[in-house]
DNA sequence: TCTGGGGTCCTAGGACCC
DNA sequence: TCTGGGGTCCTAGGACCC
């Protein structure tokens, strides 16, 4: 598909500007959004509270005037910034608040792609019909997200010819910025980024990219093709398309993806312990917790799972993780717990402290597990069966395990209003 | 009491089969 | 007495993204 038209948008300190917009009190106050919500943690850190083990997910404007980055410890972010307010992070508000928005997005063009939780590409050939008419696109867009969300929701847009450029434009000017990369702009453009602002370039690709003696992007269209393809394989030729501005992925309308719906990948869940623990139990408790909300996730999208791997991190950061395959499709917690406690026996033999603990569900399908022959095992489907319908109804935290009790991890209830009249 | 938690994709090596 | 070779599946691990 030639001479596209693409818009890359990207919430602007996206989870902090939720919650400012959701609670006066935050508005205007430097708060880092943390990773994780636990019953031992309250609503907001006090001085008198520990500082959560995490780190800070997105910094409000404010925060980061101040110093704090994103990935940033918390007890670094605390350290350089005594008055940032901790707060933890909601995901699943963020990603039902990122949905309404992607249908604010549908009504200008169906050739919408959301990409991360704060991020959404949308092509708008059709309807732009050129660069003027999408950057029209683009300011509708930001009048629509600011009438029906408030002042505090803003968005980085960029607009250019390929997916990659686009993101490479629109995080070129933060916040709330509008950056349009014409076709013949496009090399003069990039050569004004660092290869670290390319999505796909990381630390260590970077380290091997300057191993090669390529620092900038003019080197890297310069580089020869084999030698690329040698050191990175198929990601090498990637890149230096991405170089040249070129990619060649495109969006799928809503509707074409109806027509083939895409199966997730994986659903896991990991968590970070209080404290690092070399008592077995403690950590048995959490990976059941953990395993029964994976098996949640799975029960409530109508998927099975036919592997699931299991992995630990210790007080050294050193990680360790196994998979193993099922030979039937599961979406029962305690199938999932039994053998995930079985890799982590293997794993671990409790004289190392364990930091963390963790499990995903792989091999998805769409389907229900074949239903057992033996009466008490279709007496716990019936159960499941009524406790997911008062999950639905109530929320997770409307049952627990009494095995797992002192260890659940629950989430908060949404405080967040569309409507920016609070 | 420095380093979260949710994902995706790719590669490489070993096992196994024909 | 010299261990082919292609294909696939399984698993571990690494790298990236937000």
């Amino acid at each position: 598909m030639a001479n596209r038209i693409y818009l890359h948008i990207d919430m602007n300190s996206y989870f902090a500007s939720v919650e400012q917009q959701a609670n006066p009190f935050l508005r205007g106050k430097p708060i880092g959004i943390t990773g994780k919500r636990d019953d031992n943690e309250t609503h907001r850190w006090s001085p008198h509270n520990p500082i959560p083990r995490s780190v800070i997910a997105t910094a409000s404007r404010e925060a980061k005037k101040l110093g704090v980055k994103t990935a940033m410890s918390t007890w670094e972010a605390k350290r350089i910034c005594p008055s940032l307010i901790l707060y933890p992070g909601d995901p699943e508000k963020y990603s039902d608040i990122m949905h309404r928005f992607n249908a604010i997005y549908r009504g200008f063009t169906h050739r919408v792609e959301p990409f991360s939780v704060d991020e959404s590409f949308l092509d708008v050939t059709e309807t732009a019909q050129d660069y003027l008419g999408a950057a029209c696109i683009a300011l509708a867009i930001r009048e629509c997200l600011r009438d029906q969300c408030g002042e505090r929701i803003t968005a980085s847009i960029g607009i250019a010819g390929s997916k990659v450029m686009a993101k490479l434009a629109g995080e070129s000017v933060k916040p709330n910025g509008l950056t349009i990369v014409l076709p013949d702009e496009t090399l003069p453009f990039i050569d004004t980024r660092d290869l670290q602002d390319l999505c796909g370039i990381g630390p260590r690709i970077e380290r091997r990219l300057h191993v090669l003696g390529i620092t900038n992007f003019a080197q890297l269209r310069t580089f020869p093709r084999a030698k690329l393809e040698e050191a990175f394989g198929r990601y090498g030729l990637w890149l230096r398309e991405a170089a040249f501005g070129r990619d060649s992925s495109t969006i799928i309308s809503s509707i074409e993806k109806s027509m083939t719906p895409t199966t997730p990948k994986s659903v896991g869940h990991s968590y970070t312990l209080p404290r690092d623990t070399d008592d077995p139990r403690e950590v048995k408790r959490y990976l059941l917790c953990l395993c029964d909300k994976v098996a949640w996730r799975l029960r409530r999208d109508g998927l099975i799972a036919r592997r699931v791997s299991a992995f630990v991190r210790f007080a050294d950061f050193s990680g360790a993780g196994q998979q193993r395959a099922f030979r039937e499709g599961t979406s029962d917690g305690m199938t999932l717990f039994k053998n995930a406690w079985s890799i982590i026996r293997n794993l671990a033999d409790f004289t190392d402290p364990i930091r963390l603990v963790g499990i995903s569900a792989a091999d998805l399908q769409y389907g229900r597990p074949n239903p057992s022959l033996f009466l008490k095992e279709q007496k716990l489907t019936r159960l499941t069966h009524a406790l997911d319908h008062l999950q639905t109804r109530y929320g997770s935290q409307v049952w627990s395990r009494a095995a797992a009790l002192h260890t659940i991890i629950k989430p908060r209830s949404s405080g967040f209003h569309f409507d920016h009249e609070l």
